[in-house]
DNA sequence: CTATATTAGTTTCATTCGTAACTAATTGCA
DNA sequence: TGCAATTAGTTACGAATGAAACTAATATAG
């Protein structure tokens, strides 16, 4: 019979939030250590960049949502990658609110530059584990993005 | 035959890090709210007092490693357990730079407060894992702790 | 010894970040 | 129509963060 930890002091080293923490800054840090000074990019303007590199003319809340940032650092992002001329914006003729953001040429050639290096992050990674781990480990995601964390917020 | 992902999109959904990072802030996220606000704890202030509950009479700087915290958000979080009364502060008489901290009485009953809450949220993460799978995760996590990220920083 | 280098921890300063308040445009409904 | 409610995005502001400079104490080399 398992016994669950029940004891009346916590082990941060064996506990799964702050070890998830760890890694992932340790990982995000890695990465963006690999194009930040190279190419002026902070974390949230390459987010920003590699969804409407992917899937282009979308909304700031469009880039908000699949980005899981919130609408101020889009917004923020957005701007700073105006100023580089590394985006352009229009706005919807329909609603004159809604912008639609594409990335300029010089933005789809960083664009094309950055995607390798962080693909290269990340196979470094991966390749360290077997076939199966691999798939184990994209389940195990899958399963725990669909946790439901809070009591309920509407 | 399986084919790595060599396109030239990225698909930030699919994209290890960034799959880390969201999964991760949202847990951090969160379990700071169960203790935030109901005890005036930072994060950074619940990490210190998470070790020091375990490990009293530690230094700053053994404070930083366990936590994988700097040394100036140490020392600021520190400072404000101090101030708020849940940390004692002595200095070691070999060395009087190197301060030895513990929980006051008041910190150690937030400590074991805060404990249940954290430990209660882990679960809720784990329960949903059979128990293969919780095994597979945590030898996952010990795996990609190992790796070696950067090229060599000397 | 004594000057220099190193270490522990703090302070400073510039940047980043999140929340809330705000502006402008659009929608809905009376 | 016309006015309240909603939505897109920005601005303002205080708190959090990180890097570098700093202070005090200790260790080390000559």
């Amino acid at each position: 019979m398992t016994m669950k930890n029940n004891e009346n002091t916590l082990h941060l080293g064996e506990f799964l939030p702050y070890r998830l923490s760890v890694l992932s800054n340790r990982i995000s840090r890695a990465i963006a250590d690999g194009y930040e000074e190279q190419f002026q990019l902070t974390l949230p303007e390459w987010r920003v960049m590699a969804v409407l590199g992917g899937e282009p003319d979308l909304s700031a809340a469009q880039v908000a949502e699949r980005t899981a940032m919130d609408k101020v650092a889009v917004s923020r992002a957005v701007n700073k990658l105006l100023e580089s001329g590394r985006l352009e914006r229009h706005f919807s003729p329909e609603d004159k609110r809604r912008s639609v953001l594409a990335l300029s040429e010089e933005g789809q050639k960083i664009y094309r530059e950055v995607i390798p290096i962080a693909l290269g992050y990340e196979s470094k990674i991966l390749d360290k584990l077997s076939e199966p781990e691999k798939l184990t480990l994209m389940s195990l995601l899958n399963k725990l993005e669909d946790i439901q964390l809070h009591a309920d917020e509407n």
